[in-house]
DNA sequence: CTGAAAGCGCTTACAG
DNA sequence: CTGAAAGCGCTTACAG
């Protein structure tokens, strides 16, 4: 079942039908009714590849994630995220294509996506700073959005929490609290959520003139065991509070300081970020910043489709802003 | 670029060229090797979309996750799914499509699916029993794999893990340990993986001459919240043993039994299933029934591949076999 | 072993 | 407002 063969029922070209199917005005209401009821009957379905093929576009998004991003495997940030980038694509008639990008792969991952003409753009997830995919992308002139502002190309358009703003604003509230020897669990510091979350953490000290202790600071890898391991390393040291750049990390942070004799939030605070599900029933419950992660997924799906269909407007940035949920890890 | 281009530079037809991207070995060896030396010059990527429609094949799978499944939110076991699925998809110079089938959209999904010639053939993850989907692919002779058996029509194709010989292993194990009041936290009973895993318990305990009591066995729904909130009910009853039907769910039992004053193991084991990540890192590490999660998707994957390059072969049946892994939740 | 030509199912100027 | 025709970039009989 072709265009013709709705053509040859509804006694009209197949151009008109092709007319009718992409809503263009040009058409008569009572033939655009005659096709229209045949294609209901038939319940035909253009084919998507020859309309690429003759279009130039094919409505379909690639969505990739880094595999290096262990996170990937235990947290509940991506989930949720992609299920903001499906809804959205479905809302606006487009499909998704999944990329993890894993090492062994990826040159040739590169190449299929920005030459194979697959997919008209692609949202980049947790990219590492100075992906090589984003040269590639901007070289091929392959439209994209970043999850995570970039930290030098201003022309790059990304939709982004505003990180710094949320770190500082949990240092704030842990000092207001009492709390000084503030430690902090980072993300890797090639992505740049690891990077601005830390960043703020030494903004917030500078405010309230304490100079940031580097002893205090320790890598985490956005994992909970990675966390757990970095706790056990800080915990000779006098401590009063943690903030960890993920909830997955704080995880791994209570189990490491519980399991050291002391009490959360009495000895040490926790705090977290992300807002995950399990964030509202860990024990005790984690206070931590709230991010619209499924939002963000909503919004990138949506400004790529919007750079796609309007080339050569100025590059979009943007920042969401956070809320700290505030429970009982303090 | 086009194949026209790389014939020109080459000095021969774009049917040769065509020839040469694709294998074929009625091709002299100096011409083949001029064309590669050109294509790989110029960094030459064939064009999909155009592919696809000459040849009537996409090499894009796609894979339908429901979104009623609320696991996919907090169960590490789905992006360890999809990391094997990716994994075997590049291994075999194809391409994965996501979808999330959400309820709102699923009838136009269902139509682009099965109608747009988008996709060679799809993976259904979790269907729910009955799915709606799975009758839309067979009527339009779409090839598909499911992840789970299907209860009743035998000419479909799956990949899954042997649910009821290993749910029966955890309760043959718990009953060895002297344990005789044994509940079940359940998954969804339109699951298959739901269905067979409590089978599973009610043959290991028939098997022991023991009795099934209707009020040991209740539902979490394959969520932690639903294990907790399924556990206090249960706490009201003497049991000595718990098994979860998925290691999230005996995190959330583990949480209930311990609020409310009990000891796991000592008072009461709780036995998982899936050993995800986490499963090794609970206090105490829970015991669990280890599935080869990535690899059922690397499988699903390579048997939805040769289902579409040989069709007409008898349905492929694999099951997968499990392993009882002992920690110290019992 | 290789090339000329038809065809995959659409879109889109162009002409009327 | 509508149709005939060219074209998107490939594959694949067919002929030689």
């Amino acid at each position: 079942m072709n265009l013709e063969h709705i053509a040859k029922l509804s006694g009209v070209s197949r151009s008109t039908v092709s007319r009718v199917i992409n809503n263009e005005p040009s058409v008569t209401d009572t033939t655009r009714e005659r096709v229209l009821e045949v294609i209901q009957r038939l319940n035909f379905q253009p084919n998507v590849v020859a309309r690429s093929l003759a279009g130039g576009r094919t409505r379909v998004l690639g969505l990739v994630i880094p595999m290096g991003v262990a996170r990937l495997f235990t947290d509940p940030y991506f989930p949720i995220f992609i299920q903001g980038v499906t809804s959205a694509c479905n809302a606006h008639d487009h499909s998704m294509m999944l990329w993890l990008a894993e090492p062994e792969y990826e040159r040739r991952m590169i190449n299929q996506i920005v030459n194979a003409g697959l997919i008209d753009g692609v949202i980049i997830s947790s990219s590492l700073i100075d992906d090589s995919l984003i040269d590639s992308l901007i070289g091929d002139n392959l439209p994209f959005v970043l999850i995570g502002r970039h930290p030098t190309n201003a022309s790059i358009n990304y939709v982004d929490v505003d990180n710094r703003e949320s770190a500082r604003q949990v240092v704030n509230h842990l000092l207001r609290k009492g709390r000084r020897r503030i430690a902090t669990i980072t993300g890797p510091q090639n992505m740049i959520a690891g990077l601005d979350r830390l960043e703020g953490y030494l903004i917030g000290l500078r405010e309230w003139g304490l100079i940031p202790d580097p002893e205090l600071i320790v890598d985490g890898s956005f994992s909970e065991e990675g966390s757990y391991l970095a706790v056990n390393r800080l915990l000779s040291r006098p401590i009063d509070a943690i903030f960890a750049a993920s909830d997955t990390m704080a995880v791994g942070a209570i189990r490491a300081v519980r399991e050291a004799g002391y009490r959360v939030p009495e000895d040490i605070s926790v705090v977290g970020y992300d807002d995950i599900p399990l964030a509202a029933h860990t024990v005790p419950p984690l206070t931590t910043i709230r991010q619209p992660t499924q939002k963000m997924g909503a919004l990138a799906v949506e400004t790529l489709i919007d750079i796609i269909e309007n080339p050569g407007l100025p590059p979009r940035r943007i920042i969401l802003s956070t809320e700290l949920v505030i429970r009982e890890s303090d």
